[in-house]
DNA sequence: CTATTTAATGAACACCGTTCAATATTTATT
DNA sequence: AATAAATATTGAACGGTGTTCATTAAATAG
């Protein structure tokens, strides 16, 4: 069997990403292999190696289109930005409820270190780069007459911050149980940092 | 060969996990092997699996290592105890430097995660909340009179925050190079987080 | 109808965690 | 001292992993 051409090299990468999500979402990171990728999309390993560098550039293409998601869903907030407190804080329900929706799929980004030294593709560290933007653009209105730096800085620290409360929840190293407590942590992470960031 | 009682079962974990500290240390999770720490105390695997349950059973105790050694430095500041504030971000400091020293040590921490639902070990977790502990008696002074629940969840905000700052810095998703930017950091997310919960 | 191109294969390699019958050494018994 | 029992250690074996690439078979060109 070969050149069978029933599907384009964009339409295999696709057919792999999805069956890859798939995987990852049911299985979780230990449960994704390539041998695993290729038989869900009815291929062998060797297409997989066709179409994608190695494991690693797969699942780096996954972990993208988990930002890309998690990015959406963070801008479909900014409509509503009647405070800007409360919008930061929305904006770290949506990462919070986002990570516990799916677990599996939000963990990938994380607990997959490309080996040694090798750095993040420019096309991706740009999606992370996104995100703080986002939340950079939410904190000027609280930030006018500062220089960009700080805003730079507090968009920093309080993505992090939230980023770090959500791995320990999520990891049970927090001590607590269900979305609500993580949200209530986050709240207040957010809530005592903007009120000491803006001095009042 | 069989029986040689060279070293005692105790001896064996010991030299055991030195070994494995030594790889990880140098080459990081990736390069930790279950053939390689039994080649490098002399033995083979088998020897290995009389000592720990898996390979798992093995990491846990690395990391258990890591936290004490985690806890221990933070518990050396706790004498220079001036300014509750001060403390406290000396502290995010002591974790921010302990993770930077040794990144792999650290990293195998939080990248480990153990295998479907089994639960970490009671006197693991233990470890875990003990920094907490930490966190929290540092914050008392600045919440008196304030029920226990406000300071338990004011320890999880700025630690996990702290933590997250940590992660996103060393896997480069910040932006930013050098040990003294993530320090800024930290400074900021704490400092400014203690403003908004005293009230000041 | 034949020759060329090329999509797809899957066996092969070196690794991984894990198991356990076999072995070699120590200890106990005769 | 010789033999028997006990046991510490081995290492081959199993099924998995990522990755490569000569081989094969289908589509296209001549």
């Amino acid at each position: 069997m070969a050149r069978r051409s029933d599907h384009s090299r964009e339409e295999l990468r696709e057919m792999a990403l999805s069956a890859a999500e798939k995987i990852v979402v049911e299985q979780g990171y230990e449960g994704l292999s390539a041998r695993k990728v290729a038989a869900a999309i009815g291929y062998t390993v060797g297409t997989l190696y066709l179409v994608f560098e190695n494991i690693d550039d797969l699942i780096l293409n996954i972990n993208a289109r988990t930002l890309d998601r998690l990015h959406s869903q963070m801008a479909e907030l900014r409509s509503s930005a009647a405070d800007p407190r409360e919008y930061l804080v929305q904006l770290g329900q949506v990462y919070i409820r986002f990570a516990d929706d799916d677990p599996h799929r939000w963990a990938l980004v994380f607990e997959h270190r490309l080996a040694d030294d090798r750095a993040v593709p420019a096309w991706y560290h740009e999606k992370v780069m996104r995100m703080f933007a986002m939340v950079e653009a939410g904190l000027a209105p609280l930030a006018e007459g500062r220089p960009q730096q700080d805003i730079t800085q507090a968009a920093r620290a309080i993505w992090g911050g939230v980023h770090g409360i959500c791995i320990l929840a999520l990891s049970d190293s927090l001590g607590i149980t269900g979305v609500d407590s993580v949200q209530k942590l986050t709240d207040s992470l957010i809530s005592n940092y903007l009120k000491g960031f803006t001095g009042a």
